[in-house]
DNA sequence: TATTACTGTATCGCCAGTCGATACACAAGG
DNA sequence: CCTTGTGTATCGACTGGCGATACAGTAATA
């Protein structure tokens, strides 16, 4: 079964709802209500659609309390039965609620035709972030001329200590909090080239406060070269992030960052502050 | 406020969770896990950012209840304030479900490339949408070279009963069902020359199931054209449909059936049966 | 043909957990 | 001043969900 993103860039940090959030001393807490998204969340990550027992043990439930959360799921079109294989998938209602996230997300809307615009200049691939604790979230990506797979990735999550886009986000929040959230990532080294070391990504962040914008090569991918910048909301704190990614092989590290860096700039400025 | 979507795009017959729906005679139907849902799905059609009696009010339930649920909700990172306007707006946890619902579907993973090779071919906007009952669910959306806005408008759903697309899906299904989707559907005018009447739509559809096409004009937005065709399953039930999209001024009919049509069927039968 | 280990599905009693009434602090507008 | 909206918090009554338990089917062992 082949998959719409290429298996390496599968990243499976994305925070599933825990369980030990659950069963929390706060009398506000309604564990129904986690239960049902604990359940709507196991399918983080999943490579097939999943039997009944691989949801509840994925979910961290008892399998009979899985079974009656399904049943009420699928009712509803949240949770579906895939039709060839058996096992069960996440429905089409899901796509309402991402729909009504984007719709109602006071970013996205004024971004969009600023980051075509950017496009146009640029020509390579630009990318909206959103910023979830360690990891950013596609939000809308808009892919090259030159068409590659990953037209529609939107919610796939990346870390914020090995991008381009991360750093710029790190580079704007005080220096305690981005030690933090680079401490509290699980480091993995993705290519040879990846930072996985403190004080070197705190170096990139600092690059990327004084230019505006940061440069990242082969961090992810190999002859993959990102340039990032981070929107910030009226108080300054980072909200989201814009990247625009390309092939290692078409530019050199300083020819990006020139042709590139003062549209990107340009871009993220015209969305900070709102 | 502007929105990604212009006004008249914003089609609301999306099925929210319905009250009746909840306090049914199932004794597997768990209630809480329906209410966590339907305070998820309280933002279908927002226009704003929801209070909490905002949001207790669409979901039809009490707002103590709706308070710890949306408490709930926001911990787990599934409902957020708005950062500026106060109120609440779905949380980025959201995009997570989206991801995966895509990447464990089956029919948009083989899809893509297909997709992709059809736009360049036709060179409009090419969609994938998949079938939520009396509507279709953008699950692609291939934007043309010629940038329009809807560069990310997965997730938004169109009526079956005046659209290519929903021809299409009709001609796939046994009468007497096409027609009670057809009765089912609040059949709105959204342009002067939008079909609401039964048996014109059934012509509609007879003309998708001898051509394996059908072209729709001016059905949603003025000026403009569609050619839609259906994705069969192996037991030949419509599971999703593919259109193709473009500009009155740009095409007639004819010439727009004769230049997308066979690349439309072949990019289909590719898909079917799968 | 048993055996085992999976599926998905169904039933039911007990008691944890949720509902919803009720209340409070605060802000905006008349 | 009152009124009407926010968001937040507390708590007792009682309901509704948990989870043990069971069963039918299927598929892959022996």
């Amino acid at each position: 079964m082949s998959d719409i993103t290429p298996r390496s860039l599968r990243w499976r940090d994305s925070a599933p709802v825990r369980d030990e959030e659950i069963g929390r001393d706060d009398p506000l807490f309604v564990r129904a209500a986690a239960r049902t998204m604990q359940v709507l969340s196991a399918f983080h990550g999943a490579e097939h659609p999943m039997s009944l027992s691989e949801v509840a043990r994925a979910a961290g439930l008892d399998r009979s309390t899985t079974q009656r959360i399904v049943h009420t799921l699928r009712q509803l079109g949240y949770i579906q039965r895939d039709p060839r294989d058996s096992g069960y998938v996440p429905g089409i209602r899901i796509y309402d609620n991402i729909f009504d996230a984007m719709r109602l997300n006071r970013l996205i809307q004024p971004a969009v035709p600023l980051l075509l615009d950017l496009r146009r200049n640029v020509n390579e691939r630009v990318d909206l972030s959103l910023i979830d604790d360690l990891r950013l979230v596609y939000a809308a990506r808009l892919p090259p001329k030159r068409e590659v797979l990953h037209a529609m990735l939107v919610g796939l999550g990346v870390p914020i200590y090995c991008t381009s886009a991360g750093w710029a986000v790190l580079s704007r929040l005080p220096e305690d909090e981005a030690r933090d959230v680079i401490r509290r990532s699980d480091r993995k080294q993705y290519t040879a080239r990846t930072l996985i070391d403190e004080e070197a990504i705190m170096e990139k962040a600092a690059e990327a406060s004084c230019q505006g914008y940061v440069i990242a090569e082969e961090q992810l991918l190999p002859g993959e070269i990102g340039i990032g910048a981070a929107v910030v909301n009226a108080e300054g704190r980072p909200v989201a992030a814009i990247n625009v990614t390309a092939l290692l092989s078409d530019w050199t590290a300083e020819e990006f960052g020139r042709a590139v860096g003062p549209a990107l700039v340009q871009t993220v400025s015209a969305l900070n502050r709102r």
